[in-house]
DNA sequence: CGAGTATTTCGATGCGCGTCAAAATAGTTG
DNA sequence: CAACTATTTTGACGCGCATCGAAATACTCG
């Protein structure tokens, strides 16, 4: 499974949990939070947008990212699956 | 979260599912089901152990593994628990 | 004890990938 | 168009870590 590769990194983990407590914000807001830099940011939303974790909009300068819902749930009703006998 | 980076790699997921889905097994039967030496299957099981996500029990040559439920159950209670609101 | 099998530890190697700086692209505003 | 901000892309670098071979440990059986 390509996500839990994909949060097994700290950052990403950590950046996707941002998203998903807060409804919807952009990229300079994650950058404020987390010591990595704007090329890696991107980077990683970019990893995570590829495995249809999150989705963006871009209003204005801004590019907003929220998570799709439908995306994690499955992951987590597959590894509730692999735990089930 | 360190269960989230060590089930990241790819062998240990696949490792961990494996003891999972059959009540117990030793390192001979899995080595044979992945592509790596045993070597580097006992690093893999190291791990696991360490994160408290399987235990092992010795028996004559065999070292047994299995499943510690409560960790990977207590893993998905914090998925879940982060992906409300 | 000696030979044989299972597993772990050790030391060394290769490379995947997270990281950054900087250039490039996109959009806004005068 | 020029100047400015936000984000992405590019290229290069360094390190963490998975991997292996081989030695070491553990156990069984004659």
């Amino acid at each position: 499974m390509q996500i839990a590769k994909a949060l097994g990194d700290a950052h990403r983990f950590a950046i996707y949990s941002q998203i998903a407590q807060s409804d919807e914000l952009f990229c300079g807001e994650m950058c404020a939070k987390h010591t990595i830099s704007p090329g890696t940011l991107s980077h990683h939303l970019k990893i995570l947008t590829e495995l249809g974790l999150i989705t963006s909009r871009k209003e204005g300068l801004n590019v907003y990212y929220r998570v799709i819902p439908e995306t994690f749930a499955a992951y987590l009703k597959y590894l509730t699956g692999m735990s089930a006998r």
